[in-house]
DNA sequence: GCCGTTTTCGGCCCGACTGTTTTCAGTCG
């Protein structure tokens, strides 16, 4: 981890601690914003800790912080964060992770009720015990529970974003060594999947033993798991394990297919080549000659191993992608050419300093020109979201004559003036008609009102979908990975009327939503949906989240042409000119 | 705890929703 998360993290753990035991809310959030700004620096902060003014100089560190930060660059500690920790019990703290337990609520148990942790939570929770604290109806026990159980069913698993930068850097790290040959992450992260149980890693090497040596002894490593010729497995500090496995470069493309699964794709594949009268398994596709003995352990040469297309070839089946490879029907349907990272001409929803978002307009059009985009669209939050800097219909029209001005000053990208306007809980939207027509783009979102039942979900969505005036529906469901389960509408209805009426789907491509999630995806793409992959981004770094809206999509079969980010920009500019 | 400087102290954007209440506390964004 590198200095500034682990500052993050400790600040994250100050914040949390402050708000439990009752602090001033403001200095809550001054430790929180701090964490927060840690993790979006793009530069080292132990670089300028020597120079209190630089690290003051950065917006939300003030002296205090500095302070403390400089004393964990010193000292690998700051004795603050070990003295706050230290004030209540250890497991108390991820008791607020659990969506709906609050610092309120959880300092009351702690108080009353004498939880300490999650294990002592569920025990009150089973002993019936918490019914007799204040403000603890069945509801909301019920909903606690839930909660946990949501949690506990998707905590173990690392999200995309944090997965995939590690398993880049590790593969980057072991193809440097000398003598390694091919190395390449497998498994659930090759297929895109939105969570990762563990990192898997497959290479060749000259000198297996060299490779493994570097792999257990990289940095991050917490705990070596396995060390062995062909498998090594180690922990790391982010509480990732990491699998390595090396293989002979005769089998490579039967152990990438074999590591990629999912495991039901595989299962299927080996019912294939037993209808074949064939075998596969990691090594290769082998002639079944009625032997169970391993055929690669009785010198049988294979059908096909050295590449996944062979091996594809040989049971006659196209190349599938990754992606797709989740026995969801890949076997016998006509693939499509999926959408690529390659293919996105545009973002669609990205925030400036405006609302919430920490660039000026000319800094989010440089970042999206860089990228070799041709359109980009500024649309901060509305009014209702007031917390996020939504804008007053006053404000709102004058930055959309900001955008407007700054597209005209701006070569080589056409800037649109838009809004993310809330979907409020009725499915109106937080501006009026006469205000969203004088916008080039709209993306409808809903943010509040995240529990209400599957009906009243499925009819807000709907009018949103159906309103003239709306382009894109933001984040639809409003989920967030491992946190919210967000809301449960009629997918169907919505991906069938967003196909009547042309309103596009978004894939919130930040790896915290990717929603609509790929199953959702591929609804869309089969009721013949457009769907519009957006990074939501608030920062520059943000507009990089790109590839995990790309990889989502592609879980959900969608080609560019299903994309309208993907589209040339006369077409795009004019099916948003379209609804209008 | 941070920030600004018509303020070195006093402010720091709060509105919607839920579930508990009988007028509101807690959570979320």
């Amino acid at each position: 981890m590198s200095t500034n998360a682990q500052l993050a993290t400790i600040f994250n753990e100050m914040a949390a601690v402050l708000e439990l035991i009752g602090a001033n809310p403001f200095r809550v959030n001054a430790h929180a914003r701090v964490a927060r700004v840690l993790k979006d620096l793009t530069v080292d902060v132990a670089t300028l800790a020597d120079e209190p003014k630089q690290l003051e100089a950065i917006e939300g560190i003030g002296k205090a912080s500095a302070k403390k930060i400089a004393e964990f660059v010193a000292t690998g500690a700051v004795a603050e964060h070990e003295r706050l920790v230290g004030e209540v019990p250890g497991g108390l703290l991820a008791l607020l992770e659990i969506p709906g337990l609050g610092p309120k609520t959880v300092k009351m148990l702690w108080d009353d009720g004498g939880v300490t942790d999650l294990a002592s939570l569920k025990d009150a929770i089973a002993r019936g015990a918490l019914a007799d604290l204040p403000r603890m109806g069945d509801k909301t026990i019920r909903n606690i529970t839930e909660s946990i159980a949501f949690a506990e069913q998707s905590g173990d698993r690392a999200r995309l974003g944090i997965a995939m930068p590690l398993a880049e850097s590790i593969v980057e790290r072991l193809r440097a060594v000398p003598g390694a040959g091919r190395v390449q992450y497998t498994g659930s992260l090759r297929r895109g999947r939105e969570t990762i149980g563990d990192i898997d890693i497959l290479a060749t090497a000259r000198e297996p033993e060299k490779l493994a040596e570097s792999f257990t002894t990289m940095p991050g490593v917490a705990k070596v798991l396995a060390a062995g010729r062909t498998k090594c497995s180690v922990r790391l500090e982010a509480g990732i394990q990491v699998d390595l496995r090396l293989v002979d470069e005769e089998a490579w493309g039967a152990a990438l297919l074999y590591f990629s699964g999912s495991k039901e794709h595989n299962v299927a594949l080996r019912e294939r080549a037993g209808k074949r009268g064939a075998r596969l398994n990691e090594y290769g596709l082998f002639p079944d000659d009625g032997d169970d003995a391993p055929p690669q352990q009785r010198g049988i040469a294979p059908i096909a191993s050295r590449t996944e297309k062979e091996i594809y070839a040989a049971l006659d089946l196209p190349w599938i992608p990754p992606e797709l490879r989740e026995d969801r029907g890949e076997l016998t349907a006509q693939i499509p050419k999926l959408i690529e990272l390659a293919d996105i001409r545009a973002d669609l929803h990205a925030h400036t300093v405006a609302s919430d978002g920490k660039m000026t307009i000319d800094e989010l059009a440089a970042a999206a020109r860089d990228r070799g985009y041709h359109t980009v669209a500024v649309t901060d939050h509305s009014q209702a979201s007031a917390v996020a800097g939504g804008l007053t219909v006053e404000d709102l029209l004058r930055h959309v004559d900001a955008v407007h001005e700054a597209n005209e000053r701006i070569d080589g990208i056409t800037i649109l003036a838009g809004s993310e306007v809330d979907i409020l809980a009725d499915g109106h939207l937080d501006y009026d008609d006469e205000v969203l027509a004088r916008l080039d783009i709209v993306v409808a979102s809903p943010h509040v009102a995240l529990g209400q039942d599957p009906a009243k979900a499925t009819r807000r969505l709907l009018t949103a979908i159906r309103h003239p005036l709306v382009h894109v529906i933001g984040h639809p469901t409003g989920r967030m990975v491992n946190r919210r389960e967000g809301l449960h509408p009629d997918i169907e209805a919505l991906v069938t009327a967003a196909a009547e009426h042309g309103t596009a789907l978004e894939i919130n491509a930040n790896d915290m939503r990717l929603d609509l999630r790929d199953v959702h995806v591929r609804a869309a793409v089969e009721a013949g949906a457009l769907i519009s992959i957006n990074t939501d981004a608030h920062t520059p770094g943000q507009l990089e989240l790109m590839p995990y809206g790309v990889l989502t999509g592609r879980r959900g079969w969608l080609t560019a042409d299903g994309c309208i980010n993907a589209w040339p920009a006369k077409r795009l500019h004019a099916w948003l000119a379209e609804n209008r």
